[in-house]
DNA sequence: CTTGACCTATGAGCAGCACATAGCTATAAA
DNA sequence: TTTATAGCTATGTGCTGCTCATAGGTCAAG
């Protein structure tokens, strides 16, 4: 049967949207949004026609709310822990604040992490830059790096 | 039968260390040593009497060497590659610097990444010193997330 | 000889996707 | 109307670099 015809019906319940248009639509790859369908933290509901998820408005949304939460360094557990406490009708902002306090000290802790890895990076390739390649001897693999 | 009266003769072949040991001496732990050898980076012999890896000398070298290209930066599949250059006989070095060239120019953009998200977290915890906390309303979430 | 602390190898699990696969859809040409 | 085919779909698997869980082995003390 061709539903073609009456897809514009649809529209009394809301748009509905399949995974590439709505990945689009906030600039993210299809395949992140089937992820989070996978895990739960969007719920489209299915077309019993070809099992395909329909992404309606409330979905959209919730997917802006994960990005955004991402953006901010919220792991993806973190924002199913948020959205929980939010469906059971909870204020989900003092969870919100205590996470981020908590993400915002690790971040800077792997920052400080990359700062001095980087300036170790930038320091063999100076020193590098006077030494000169060599054949290995015995179980020796590179003077560069076991001399640094 | 008991072969702890033969150990010492061992010594003729050089020190034969576990797993454990091996980990304390480079302080890591043994899980990551258990890793390296699994996925074939370092090459104990078996004890044929119960199974498990005997660390030979070279095997203590190779590790370091492990180490210190992780500390610069190197995944284990770059030290995969060397490492086999090196096995092939042929100069490792010039592989190294371009390695290590690609992986600095990584690090740099993923220093960056950081260093924004850590911008944006920082900016997040100061505005929302003045939000109050608010109950979810229809499909949102949070406002202080989904107002940044 | 038995207890029990400690050790071992191996399988599985983690984040956060990206990719491979097999099969379905939809549009246009024939 | 059939057919071709481009592009879509859901789902399984792979990736990095470990860490943890499990079942069993070792070994010195009692």
């Amino acid at each position: 049967m061709n539903w073609s015809k009456l897809k514009p019906l649809r529209k009394l319940f809301g748009v509905r949207m399949r995974v590439t248009q709505l990945a689009r639509e906030v600039n993210v790859s299809a395949d992140t949004v089937r992820y989070y369908t996978r895990i739960g933290l969007i719920t489209p509901i299915r077309d019993s026609e070809n099992n395909y998820h329909e992404y309606r408005e409330q979905d959209h949304k919730r997917l802006q709310f994960i990005l955004s939460a991402r953006s901010l360094g919220f792991s993806l557990s973190d924002i199913e822990k948020i959205i929980d406490e939010a469906r059971k009708g909870k204020m989900a902002c003092p969870l919100v604040r205590q996470i981020l306090e908590q993400r915002l000290r690790e971040t800077e802790e792997s920052f400080n992490h990359q700062r001095a890895l980087r300036k170790r990076m930038m320091q063999a390739m100076k020193d590098w830059k006077k030494k000169p390649n060599k054949t290995p001897t015995g179980h020796e693999v590179c003077h560069l790096i076991e001399g640094f």
